[in-house]
DNA sequence: TAACTTTTAGTAAGTACTTACAGAAAGGTA
DNA sequence: TACCTTTCTGTAAGTACTTACTAAAAGTTA
């Protein structure tokens, strides 16, 4: 089903039990992009905070567009990250929360956030220096 | 400098000691692009493992072409992660190792990286359910 | 001499990501 | 009736990412 090519060191078995994101065909690599994504870094992290709704996540998530948002936030659902409720109401009320496996993803995504946040001068001297 | 139209809630002064991943302006963007892209973490992690030449990259990550590695690991040395050494011998010979700040990043990537890896059963499953 | 080695630049071409913009839904308000 | 609300979807257009392919350097091996 996935990986015929790259066989570095990993067999369909251990592949069924445990992802190599080092091996092309590996399913990992697909949640990766998702969770490393341009915007779903930063929803991950905004949603650790709590439910939001579309247009919070908008306002706090600076430079995203309702097209992209719409689509990550899609993505990260279906990668069992993200639940969304959705009350049928008009004009349209949705939540966004995360799931447990979501949590425990967003942990990680917003270790790595902060401490580029809190690096982030040390990294932009270190550009200067080579520059 | 950076940050004029998106004022959210960090000053000028803020953002010189700590970044705003969620500000569109912020530099820290830019540094979390170079982190979280399709090749970057793959090279991050690797490098964790040790020194590696160019071409030994190249054969653990599967699926890079040699231009993007070239360039990720162009990225990643200016940001100040990586530290790249030419001896000047022909054929070339080019050994790269991440900086003290490299491993710091490294090791965050590494810890999302893995996880996802472990969870991937996971993920798979809930992906199943609600598909 | 022809071919091979390793790392990287450069080019053209293709794919994927992003944006901007218009539009829909059903009811409340001016 | 005209307009506003919120959450999306579809479209066209633009930008960025990726790939495949060509080429270079200078010495070693067939």
């Amino acid at each position: 089903m996935a990986n015929q090519e790259t066989r570095q060191d990993e067999s369909l078995s251990t592949l069924m039990e445990r992802g190599n994101v080092f091996a092309a065909q590996c399913p990992s690599r697909e949640v990766l992009k998702h969770v490393t994504s341009r915007w779903g870094v930063l929803v991950l992290v905004a949603l650790l905070g709590g439910t939001h709704r579309f247009s919070d996540l908008r306002r706090k998530i600076g430079g995203v567009s309702e097209r992209m948002l719409a689509q990550t936030l899609q993505w990260l659902e279906q990668d069992g990250f993200v639940l969304r409720i959705s009350y049928p109401v008009v004009p349209p009320h949705v939540e966004y929360s995360l799931t447990p496996l979501g949590q425990e993803v967003g942990l990680r995504v917003e270790a790595l956030a902060d401490w580029i946040q809190e690096k982030l001068p040390n990294i932009l001297a270190a550009q200067q220096a080579d520059a």
